[in-house]
RNA sequence: CAGUGUUGUCAUC
């Protein structure tokens, strides 16, 4: 089971659900190996991510009928590709299943919830999750307080948001670089850029880094707020400095130039990913597009789809 | 280190 798992489990990370099928059938019939919990999670995984869901049930039963008993691995895993699709109600049975089965939900359990009550936009609901979590004796950690910090960011709530990360910080849980781009995000999203400098700085000082996607992140609020040369300013000093620029920060500043309606600025910037390493991909190609159809040069626009394919 | 949760770009919604 040990050499299987993990090939299995690889096959069902890149959606060959199929095939990690034909393995598993393979490893019992042929080789004689009886599956063991990890693998039919596994499995389940894989079914689950590609939305077959009605095939994870069915699975699910099987495995314990072959006196396989599901763990808090395998609910969890369910349980979040449920949230993920904001299919929380659903998600809330297999909780309750769970604790049928006298499992106890552990913080990812949790977490995954939370983050399945934000995307619906039921704060209070999740914000009592996390009560509970408290007074269950199951910590929330960073992740946990990361998801409820970008949901309130995504929804205009920053402050609620700081509010938060004041409150992370008297509970002594560390924040990391997710916890900084989320709120670094918010803030220059909606113009606070003190605010956000001053962020920056804390960040620094607990030795915690910004990575490539907390400029880009900066980035995008520059492109979006018409700010370009400042955007140009940061993309030109991580091209010196680092963190190193990518695709995505490529496109985002291609963006701001096109939201300007600067269209040679962004072909300019368009060319120049082609003979860094970086090939423009298929959103680079669109956004560049788009800027080209609203600045009512619809033929360049054509010539690039073109190019695309 | 055999399996689970969070962050940046276009369009769609």
């Amino acid at each position: 089971v040990y050499c299987f798992s993990p090939v299995i489990n690889r096959l069902c990370e890149e959606g060959r659900v199929n095939e990690a099928f034909g393995l598993f059938e393979d490893m019992m019939t042929k080789h004689g190996v009886w599956p063991n919990v990890v693998v039919c999670t596994s499995l389940i995984h894989g079914l689950c991510r590609t939305g077959r869901w009605r095939e994870a049930r069915n699975f699910l039963g099987s495995m314990i009928r072959w006196g396989i008993s599901p763990d808090v691995f395998t609910f969890t895993i369910v349980l979040a590709a449920l949230c993920k699709e904001g299919r929380v109600r659903e998600a809330l049975d297999v909780l309750e299943q769970m604790s049928n089965w006298g499992i106890k939900p552990h913080v990812i359990t949790y977490t995954s919830l939370i983050y399945g009550f934000c995307r619906l936009g039921e704060f209070g609901k999740a914000i009592a999750l996390l009560d509970k979590m408290k007074s269950d004796a199951v910590p929330p950690d960073v992740i946990t307080f990361n998801v409820l910090l970008d949901a309130l960011c995504k929804v205009g709530r920053v402050k609620e948001a700081l509010a938060m990360y004041r409150l992370m910080m008297q509970r002594s849980t560390r924040p990391d670089t997710f916890t900084y781009n989320i709120l670094i995000y918010g803030l220059c999203h909606s113009g606070q850029w003190e605010e956000a400098m001053r962020l920056l700085d804390e960040m620094l000082h607990l030795k915690i880094f910004p990575d490539t996607i907390t400029l880009s992140g900066i980035l995008d609020a520059f492109s979006e707020q018409g700010m370009m040369e400042k955007a140009r300013k940061l993309f030109e000093e991580m091209t010196r400095r680092g963190p190193k620029p990518d695709i995505i920060s490529y496109n985002t500043l291609i963006k701001g130039y096109c939201l300007l309606g600067e269209m040679d600025k962004a072909e300019e910037v368009f060319e120049e990913m082609a003979s860094k390493g970086d090939l423009p991909d298929i959103i680079s190609y669109n956004t560049l597009a788009i800027g080209y159809i609203k600045a009512d040069r619809i033929y360049v626009a054509f010539k690039l789809v073109e190019d695309a394919t």
